[in-house]
RNA sequence: CGCGGAGUGGAGCAGUUGGUAGCUCGUCGGGCUCAUAACCCGAAGGUCGUAGGUUCAAAUCCUGCCUCCGCAACCA
């Protein structure tokens, strides 16, 4: 019976897209997954969805969709890019499955059932017209910050789990299981910033939104996201609330590896291992946040337009090379930078001088010299000894690292073999050796020798790059390759026709290829920009028309800025005094990252005069300034500066 | 003083327990021609953010400072 591994990745939000980075963690998993296969495994890798939630209502009704016809959207789409990168999950869950759904019902339950979850109220201040809650500090001057009326003390029911039940024996767990959070940094970080300050009870049920899995015995309650996602590592699996849990559950749980974001580890190494001791069922072995991708020119961002996309990227540079991209350039535990520059620099390097190359070199060697036959090889020299050396020790190393999450070195060692064997080349000068009056046997040792190197590389490049594999072993003739087979030297037999020497990377010319990729970037800008232009206009006059009167109760004045300084302690904040023509007032504005204070100081803007006074950062914003949401980040809007502040605006 | 991470040759990074600073790319020079102007060899280039401290010895330990980056807060 083989050892088993169950593999997930953290189900993805779906509430747009996923870009590069999100795919990353995909990649990254099924690398994992199918080097854990090769090592005889039986694995079972899933992944998915997270469907529920009040961004996901929300981001429908402005769709003008049902959130079902949303989620199952934007799923199919994360399932192609998923497939798209050739990643060979064996389940690809939904948090909307009507079988979930049902299970975490009567997890619920039973969690409620037992008194590890209790009905409690959030406490908060509470401002009867506008139906909402404040906390402390958000209100001003004791009044509600939005209509400046009376608050009062007010509660609102909600379900609470009790983490603080189990935060002592987690914290043992985690002491004595040192690989249960890794790096082993967030471990430190964990402890010391969630945990022995103490955890607070988790609020588990919201009744703001009905976007979720509806609490059954208490209608208006619906389930948060913690224990409705979280738990899909075992609803999926078989876990039966009620203990007839099915094979497979019995089989695969616990889970091997949590793979996630450096973001999350929280929740999955605080709030799911209590869930789960609550539940009596086994924590997972382990919880990897992996770190992310980080653009050259800084976070990826829909403002900035540098949000790549794998599918945008597979269509220009193969998904083998995208897989390898992401694969390689991030290291164990710090972020790795992507730009397409970078991409290309790898591949020119890596995939077609290193790989490609040696690959095309030997094949084609072996057809010019041999008729395209292998030949077997004859006595062994010092040289050909310390190529199969390296050649031999290639696969524990390989293992060594992918045991130890070390992927990028994993794929260094793979190509150390390769480098060796072009070095091998230039030693051997087979070229001479296949001159009239050369070598012959000795030529057939050489290219024997380089094709087995081949050989071994390709197996062990499996996981990374499976397609590129298949074709290696296409070209140098044999079928697909085991790990045992790539600790092996010698098994290609004599006599074996190989095939074709074929490009497997094309050398990109890389300025020219920017050029190329900057060109349809620009196209594309000046696209969705409409497009967005296009939308904004449907949806704001569509849905909400309003009448003149409505209209007329904004009050807007032209105002002067006469001072503008930086909030300190905040990014995004500026604190303008302007003068709207019947005094001073001051505002707080979120636009410190688009311009500096001198920029604006004697500038005529649009206030929005009559708009309820707020606090920001402690400090008191009495009025809004008109700004546009550009493509490159947000425009104050000016007037000419020779207009009297307060003139009115309508 | 909210939490955390990082500052190493032009670029991207290694440097686990302190003992003469490495890798890949790029640059320059050379070699070779089987191959995708690919491959191989060699060289230049770093006072390891900064100021102190501990030590026979520090990139590596301690302290202060500076700068960047995440998270949190924050876009009225």
């Amino acid at each position: 019976m083989p050892k088993k591994y169950y593999l997930t990745t953290a189900i993805a939000y779906t509430s747009a897209k996923p870009h590069i980075g999100n795919t990353y963690e995909i990649v990254l998993a099924d690398s994992i997954a199918r080097f854990k296969r090769m090592q005889g495994y039986d694995v079972c890798f899933q992944t998915g969805t997270d469907e529920h939630g009040e961004k996901i209502q929300l981001k429908a009704e402005a769709a003008g969709m049902t959130p079902q016809e949303y989620v199952d959207r934007i799923a199919g789409e994360i399932k192609r890019i998923w497939d798209l990168m050739n990643t060979t999950y064996d389940r690809f869950v939904r948090t909307t499955d009507p079988a979930h759904e049902k299970k975490i019902q009567q997890i619920f339950k039973k969690l409620y059932d037992q008194g590890d979850i209790y009905k409690s109220e959030y406490e908060g201040m509470y401002c009867t017209p506008c139906e909402s809650f404040f906390t402390e500090s958000q209100l001003i001057d004791g009044k509600c910050p939005d209509c400046g009326r009376e608050v009062h003390p007010a509660k609102e029911e909600a379900y609470f789990f009790r983490l603080s039940k189990y935060a002592r024996k987690l914290e043992e767990h985690i002491e004595s299981h040192p690989e249960f959070i890794q790096p082993p940094a967030r471990k430190n970080e964990m402890i010391n910033n969630f945990i022995k300050p103490g955890l607070q009870d988790l609020c588990v049920s919201r009744t703001s939104f009905n976007w979720g899995i509806p609490v059954t015995f208490d209608p208006g309650h619906v389930v948060y996201v913690w224990i409705d996602a979280l738990s899909n590592y075992i609803t999926f699996a078989g876990y039966d609330p009620e203990g007839n849990h099915t094979e497979g559950y019995r089989h695969y749980w616990p889970a091997d590896l949590h793979l996630i974001g450096k973001d999350i580890v929280r929740f999955h190494t605080i709030y799911w291992p209590c869930i789960l001791m609550a539940l009596g069922e086994p924590l997972p072995k382990q919880v990897f946040g992996h770190p992310w991708l980080i653009m050259s020119d800084g976070k990826m961002s829909k403002s900035k337009g540098n949000v790549l996309y794998a599918d945008d990227l597979a269509a220009l540079f193969g998904v083998d090379a995208v897989r390898y991209f992401l694969l390689h350039e991030i290291p164990y535990a710090s972020d790795g930078v992507i730009s397409y520059e970078l991409i290309m620099e790898r591949i020119n390097a890596d995939l077609a001088n290193i790989l490609g190359n040696l690959v095309n070199r030997t094949v084609s060697m072996t057809h010019k010299y041999f008729g395209g036959i292998v030949r077997a090889a004859g006595a062994e020299t010092e040289l050909d000894r310390s190529l199969k050396a390296v050649a031999l020790e290639t696969a524990d190393k390989v293992e060594e690292h992918m045991d130890a999450m070390r992927i990028a070195d994993a794929i260094d060692d793979i190509f150390a073999l390769l480098r060796r064997a072009n070095k091998y080349v230039d030693e051997t000068e087979p070229w001479i050796l296949g001159k009239p009056g050369g070598d012959a046997d000795r030529l057939a040792t050489v290219l024997y020798n380089l094709l087995e190197c081949i050989r071994i590389g390709a197996t062990l490049l499996k996981p990374f790059m499976p397609e590129t594999a298949e074709k290696i072993f296409e070209q140098i003739g044999c079928r697909d390759q085991t790990l045992e087979e790539a600790k092996k030297f010698g098994l290609l037999t004599a006599g074996t026709a190989i095939g074709k020497p074929e490009i497997l990377f094309a050398r990109i010319d890389i300025p020219k290829k920017l050029e190329e990729i900057q060109s349809a970037a620009e196209k594309n800008k000046v696209k969705t920009e409409k497009k967005a232009a296009e939308k904004n206009h449907a949806k704001g006059e569509k849905p909400a028309c309003i009448s003149i009167d409505e209209f007329s109760r904004i009050s807007l004045r032209a105002a002067r800025i006469k001072s503008c300084v930086p909030v300190p302690k905040s990014d995004k904040l500026l604190k303008l005094e302007v003068d709207n023509g019947s005094g001073i007032k001051q505002v707080l504005s979120g636009i410190a990252e688009y311009y500096r204070p001198e920029q604006l100081i004697g500038k005529t803007i649009i206030l929005v005069d009559n708009l309820a006074p707020a606090k920001l950062r402690g400090e008191l914003s009495e009025g809004m300034l008109l700004a546009a949401d550009g493509a490159d980040g947000v425009q104050v809007v000016f007037l000419d500066d020779n207009l009297q502040p307060g003139a009115v605006i309508r």
